[in-house]
RNA sequence: GCGGUCGUCGCAUAGCCUGGUAUUGCGCCGGAUUUGAAAUCCGGUGUCCCCUGGACUCGGGAGUUCGAAUCUCUCCGACCGCGCCA
């Protein structure tokens, strides 16, 4: 959410972005106009408390000197007033309320090096990383190869879940355990804490971290206790410090959260996806980061960094991408992210995203830096990205390191947490 | 799930029984004093607004009342004990 200073103050600067991303400008409009509508019905609201107010004092007054007629004369005109306010109270909460629903709406301001497009399309290559595999034999697609080897059960899963969940078996199971474990450890040794999550949180954090739209087709919601599962660690753990001011020298805050990811995944559908690429339940490993605003792009650069450095070490071939305006969403202001090379689909797929969302995410929690207690202190800057994915690695994994028999070489560095095994063995159990 | 104790400004506290607009200490900021520091003294230190002024604020919401931190209901959260449990 943009500060509401934004509106008051600086609208060209929203609507200078709201034309990079080829947006009509009512909806900066309504916001501005909802809130002049909520400072008059505040300033209304005011004027009769006050009246109400100064009359209500007399009476104390009133009834010290034992004066029963002046306090019953004051009463009657204190009565009236108080009907009115609270008629005006609810329309002015109301104002507000609609005000920042509007607000809520308006996406973060894009970075300057973000490229210009409409569509995905107009993403530009940043860098690229390893060599893209050579085969002398027919590549098998990563669904071809769990079903071959037993390592995914998505039948059973149907059975006692629904569609896009699975049951993870054997040597890929024990890879995916791996995975976890490295990446967590990779990212400690560079400074970061690791932090295990809730997997659920209630709607008003939830509001602080997400874009309004994803309650319907993103979260899925928890009855009767109207809890949220979590689509990714990066939403607790950026919702952890919510309204708190956090001491300046504990900044910046480096965090490594491990989590399942649950996400519904509405209206998303197509052959590209099938398998276990995109699931409704997922192990992410993800970086977060809280920082002074001034340093925030320093960050983002040092986080890509690490998830370039991480997917190298697991000797896979991938590219950066720089997400363009037009595939940027909501909440960050940019985005880069990894695509690994996918061979039986013939093209790069996203594995990791990373994402500055300098204030965006804190101005709707309220997370400041400074001194506890000190008023108006600033707003920091809220950074998150995907270390791994463990189940899209697992594709990039199966699909660059396969073998002609349907067998996959395990990555150098992960063989030592799976006892000093070279290659995931078929399951045993069908 | 049951029973109890509790929730007040960054932290800690008073006020609640008996309704009249939040006390004190620490911390922090500014000033005085000092070569400098400590100590001491003075002032400030929650949020919002159309800001010489005003409104709001005692976990959230509702109710009673002219008026609620205070009384009532309800929800949330914390802690302790019991029960159940990986």
């Amino acid at each position: 959410m943009l500060d509401i200073e934004m509106f008051r103050e600086f609208p060209h600067i929203i609507r200078a972005d709201f034309d990079k991303r080829n947006l009509p400008h009512d909806a900066i409009d309504a916001v501005i106009q909802a809130d002049q509508e909520w400072r008059r019905l505040l300033h209304a609201t005011d004027q009769l408390r006050r009246e109400k107010n100064e009359a209500a004092r007399g009476i104390a007054q009133a009834k010290k000197d034992r004066d029963e007629q002046k306090a019953q004369s004051i009463l009657e005109q204190v009565a009236k007033l108080g009907d009115e306010i609270s008629n005006m109270e609810q329309q002015t909460a109301e104002a507000l309320h609609n005000r920042d629903l509007l607000r809520m709406r308006i996406p973060n301001i894009l970075h300057e090096d973000v490229p210009i497009s409409d569509d995905e399309t107009g993403n530009t290559t940043h860098s690229v990383h390893g060599t893209k595999p050579e085969f002398d034999f027919d590549v098998r697609t990563h669904n071809e190869l769990i079903e071959m080897n037993h390592w995914v059960d998505l039948k059973r899963a149907a059975k006692i879940t629904g569609s896009r969940f699975y049951f993870l078996k054997g040597d890929l199971a024990r890879l995916e355990f791996a995975l976890q474990q490295y990446a967590v450890e990779f990212l400690r040794s560079r400074g970061f804490t690791f932090v295990q999550p809730p997997v659920m949180m209630n709607r008003t954090a939830y509001e602080g971290v997400t874009d309004l739209g994803d309650f319907e087709t993103v979260m899925y919601g928890i009855e009767p206790d109207k809890y949220f599962m979590i689509a990714t660690s990066e939403h607790p753990l950026t919702a952890m410090y919510m309204n708190e001011t956090i001491p300046e020298d504990m900044l910046p805050l480096r965090l490594v959260g491990v989590s399942s990811c649950f996400r519904r995944e509405v209206g998303s559908h197509g052959i590209t996806d099938a398998g276990i690429w995109r699931v409704h339940q997922f192990t992410k490993v993800e970086q977060i980061v809280i920082a002074r605003p001034e340093e925030s792009w320093n960050l983002h650069e040092e986080l890509l960094a690490n998830c370039v450095d991480l997917w190298n070490s697991l000797g896979l071939h991938f590219e950066v991408v720089n997400i363009c305006s037009g595939d940027m969403g909501t909440v960050a202001s940019k985005k880069y992210d990894l695509e690994a090379w996918i061979p039986g689909a013939d093209q790069y797929k996203e594995v990791v995203s990373c994402s500055n969302c300098t204030d965006y995410q804190a101005n709707r929690l309220d997370i400041r830096f400074g001194t506890p207690g000190h008023p108006n202190q600033p707003i920091v800057h809220t950074l998150n990205s995907t270390a791994v994915a463990t189940s899209r690695a697992l594709v990039a994994i199966m699909e660059q390191n396969q073998q002609a028999d349907g067998r996959v070489s395990i990555p150098q560095v992960l063989r030592p947490l799976m006892g000093g095994q070279e290659t995931l063995e078929p399951c045993s159990i069908e």
